[in-house]
RNA sequence: GGCCCUAUCGUCUAACGGUUAGGACAGUGCCCUUUCAAGGCGCAAACCGGGGUUCGAUUCCCCGUAGGGUCACCA
């Protein structure tokens, strides 16, 4: 890291609004704010935009930070605008005083009286006095560290509104003023606010304000390649937390999606990609989002974990199930860490587990299944009698084992293996598991007999034995 | 429509003028195997089009085309 070229430290910002839950696209703005100061050891500062007082929600804010605080996104300082106002007021004075804005008498119109009834006008409730900023009318150039120089020529924009009044500032405004005020070095924001950077570099000029570097993120996409949208299935983030999902899984996920090392490697911690990450390198178009391999991603996170944690944390999507709830299973420590391998190999995300649970695919789990004994037999030739006397044999060694053996499925196994080799595996294998598990899928007999327990799985093979006379 | 931005497999992407255009997800085939998974090994799959510049363009420039963003007294 280039620490001696670094004379001013690194400020970047998080500027979310309160205006619906976070969702991964702000997630991943906030990211690459707080990886991009990380990694100069600057600062990263979160603002709640809350300057519009119709749209703003605290429930709202409280998921914004809910959501930053469950991927463990610490931010160095926190604002809010709408505790700010003294501040806008003071700049929005000066301004006025420079003649560098100026307030003005609008006219409202019969389409403005017509729209301000209906509310789902955007421009509802027009004021008959507002102000709005002198245009200099120049054309602006900035540098983008992601897209390179880009001009504007913002004539065209005439002199915009920059606050309703005296006390209510626009959004253009404020962002400006707290750029400046919390000495912001760096902008990185998403793609959709490059239309509004011309107009933020002249009231940051009016201001006398040094002008941030600014870095525009490609947007995330939808599957049909436009901007996602909680209407094109955007979750917010606290869905994905409720789903189970590993916070480090969508950490690293979400850093790739636009971004990567320039290499192979697609595993991160928090600490490489802090220590990996740089702007410049960023993608320059849009990113479609691709959940499937976002469950991909967990399902390695998840391949990692100590076994203990898993079991812990998988619990609660068992007894989320309906199934679960209405059947009043339950489940012990002991029988979820017998679990986890199965988990393991069939799910990606936790919240698998109840959609799992709820299409019965765990029911054995829960006691006796109900069978047609037909299906117990692994093929006509074999036929009921050999099959009880499978049964029969099976049983003589499982029953002669000691407890010790259903440890582990390897130990249950060489139990049966040799035996099952010489009648044939199949013949003698597929009834068995049949019999645990009343399905025709399943994992492993050795593996259900671990999980079952041996007086479980004696009892559940006896039962069998019984159905076929 | 104006302005702005973008363009490599279906998707995420590598390549920074010279490669059989690489990897990952998804797909598919085979192997493993008592079923289902998981796993292993393969396969298929892309440089938007046209002009330049150059000994040589996926790469640089221009035009076209397509897609996206934005055009509020929202943020």
């Amino acid at each position: 890291m280039n620490k001696s070229e670094n004379h001013k430290p690194i400020v970047t910002r998080f500027a979310p609004s309160p205006t619906g839950n976070l969702h991964i696209g702000g997630f991943r703005t906030a990211l690459f704010n707080y990886l991009y100061a990380k990694h100069f050891g600057g600062k990263v500062v979160l603002r709640i935009e809350d300057t519009d007082r119709e749209r703003s929600k605290p429930e709202y804010e409280k998921n914004i930070h809910e959501g930053l605080e469950w991927l463990g996104l610490k931010f160095d300082e926190t604002y809010k605008q709408s505790e700010r106002s003294a501040i806008y007021s003071q700049y929005v004075s000066k301004l006025i005083a420079e003649d560098k804005a100026y307030v003005s008498k609008e006219e409202i119109t019969a389409e403005d009286i017509a729209e301000a009834a209906d509310p789902k006008a955007k421009g509802a409730k027009k004021r008959s006095e507002v102000i709005r900023f002198r245009n200099p009318n120049k054309v602006i150039n900035f540098y983008d560290i992601i897209r390179g120089e880009i001009s504007v020529d913002t004539t065209e924009l005439g002199d915009f509104v920059i606050a309703k009044g005296i006390d209510e500032p626009l959004y253009n405004f404020a962002v400006v003023v707290d750029e400046f005020e919390m000495g912001i070095t760096h902008v990185i924001r998403g793609d959709d606010h490059i239309a509004n950077t011309p107009r933020q570099i002249l009231i940051g000029a009016a201001l006398g304000a040094h002008m941030p570097i600014y870095a525009h993120l490609p947007l995330i996409l939808a599957p049909d390649k436009s901007k996602l949208s909680k209407r094109k299935g955007a979750r917010s983030l606290t869905e994905y937390r409720d789903d189970g999902y590993l916070p480090e899984a969508l950490t690293n996920f979400m850093a790739m999606l636009g971004w990567n090392p320039g290499t192979e490697e697609e595993f991160f911690s928090r600490d490489e990609l802090i220590k990996r990450f740089d702007v410049a390198q960023v993608q320059k178009a849009g990113a479609v989002y691709n959940e499937e391999k976002l469950r991909w991603v967990n399902r390695e996170y998840l391949k990692r974990k100590p076994h203990v944690e898993i079991a812990t944390a998988a619990r609660p999507f068992f007894e989320r199930s309906a199934e679960f709830q209405k059947n009043g299973w339950s489940i012990s420590d002991g029988h979820m860490m017998k679990l986890v391998p199965v988990l393991l190999d069939r799910i990606n995300v936790y919240t698998d587990i109840t959609k799992m649970v709820d299409d019965h695919e765990f029911d054995y789990l829960f006691g006796q299944p109900e069978y047609d004994p037909k299906d117990m037999i692994w093929r006509d030739e074999t036929g009921p009698e050999r099959t009880k006397e499978f049964f029969e044999k099976v049983l003589e060694i499982l029953e002669a084992a000691p407890e010790e053996s259903f440890k582990d499925s390897e130990s249950v196994k060489s139990l049966i293996w040799a035996y099952a080799t010489d009648m044939g595996r199949g013949a003698v294998l597929w009834p068995i598991r049949f019999a645990l598990t009343g399905k025709m899928k399943s994992p492993d007999p050795f593996t259900l007999l671990t999980i079952l327990g041996k007086k479980e799985g004696i009892k559940r093979l006896k039962h069998a034995h019984k159905l076929l006379a």
